[in-house]
DNA sequence: CACAACTTGTGAGCGACTAACAGTACGGTA
DNA sequence: TACCGTACTGTTAGTCGCTCACAAGTTGTG
């Protein structure tokens, strides 16, 4: 038997999605977002409109579906407990942007980016998005069930880290990927908190 | 002449735009935002939905319109310019916030931050929002024309105290306006930034 | 009173999104 | 191999947010 390997359903199904996904972000890059309908990206991919969302639940998701609150949770997990978590978050916010950067999904990001920077609806929806990403962080430093004036503080603390980096991201796409991005987010932690973030540093 | 007030035109104007947001505020919170159509704000308004929309652009409007980036941007233009970034629009928001909690809109502002809290439309239109008032104060602390490095360091600075601002405004908008929000307001910003921003303290 | 400016209602239409139904291909089973 | 439940897809129709074009009524002005 040829292992345990995903069923051929499946493999057509994660197919057939990025199949979208990449029509979308290229009809996106081509014309813009509102520009371009559900219709025009479905037709494209050689599918129904209902297909398209049926993979993807709105149209802005085809932009900002894939989430890397795990990663940056992990991240925080994973530094020294006894930092404070302003420190924690922030470096850990550097160290998850760096790998990104420097992965393969790194033109998929900066893509991703533009879009976001310039449309208003992802725009919302992203920092949105940021909410859920807060709340990883929270329980990642707090457990499941944490006290809610602990959450609080700490909810606080990673809001104001990821708003910091969300200016860094909104600049580095701005300059289409040219500067350093974990150096960018260092900078605007730095501005921010008044303290380093370079992971270099000790 | 009846000296210059404003014209009749005017005065209905004004008045029938007052008239639609209020029943919309008052659907909005009987039925949920989501399972209230503008339509059913027309007819309860005695409009059109044509005229609803021309008072208010989109349907979020009709919640989060009136911004108060000039209130919070005045705020910081007013403290003493030789305090660091940080420090001047945390205190400034917390005045700003000292100011709105206690005036007659305060029932008002809660009422649209119960709705923003559990809405993810309006939260995320909020958030973006945000945006404009971080460039307000970014304006306000560098002038018209600022150098793009400062302007990213206020920006991330402004971004960051806003965004632990926003966690407070949901915990006060959760608790139903009970807990004293500057003092909550600067209990988030001193979690975010470790330092005290109550404008009693020197 | 006449004319311009403004406000409103109506109707048609686009696009995002959903629900209901039907057809087709896959996966395991006898 | 033949069979059947399951999952995926397409089609159709419909709701809702929102825009445009046009007509009609009201207000302000000479």
């Amino acid at each position: 038997m040829s292992g345990e390997g995903p069923s051929l359903r499946e493999r057509r199904r994660v197919e057939t999605r990025r199949l979208i996904q990449s029509h979308a972000l290229r009809l996106f890059a081509e014309r813009g977002f509102d520009d371009t309908t559900v219709n025009d990206v479905a037709r494209a991919s050689g599918v129904s409109a209902m297909t398209v969302y049926r993979h993807f639940p709105t149209k802005e998701d085809l932009v900002l579906h894939g989430r890397y609150d795990h990663l940056v949770a992990a991240g925080v997990a994973a530094r020294p407990a006894d930092e404070p978590p302003v420190r924690r978050i922030g470096r850990a916010l550097v160290e998850t942007v760096r790998d990104l950067a420097g992965s393969a999904d790194r033109e998929l990001l900066l893509a991703r980016l533009r879009l976001m920077v310039d449309t208003p609806a992802l725009r919302a929806r992203h920092l949105d998005s940021q909410f859920a990403t807060q709340q990883a962080i929270a329980a990642a430093l707090l457990g499941d069930a944490p006290e809610p004036d602990a959450e609080f503080r700490v909810g606080a603390a990673a809001s104001a880290c990821l708003a910091a980096m969300h200016v860094a991201l909104t600049r580095w796409a701005r300059e289409d990927g040219r500067p350093d991005l974990p150096g960018l987010v260092a900078a605007a932690l730095a501005a921010a908190f008044g303290e380093e973030f370079g992971d270099d540093v000790d």
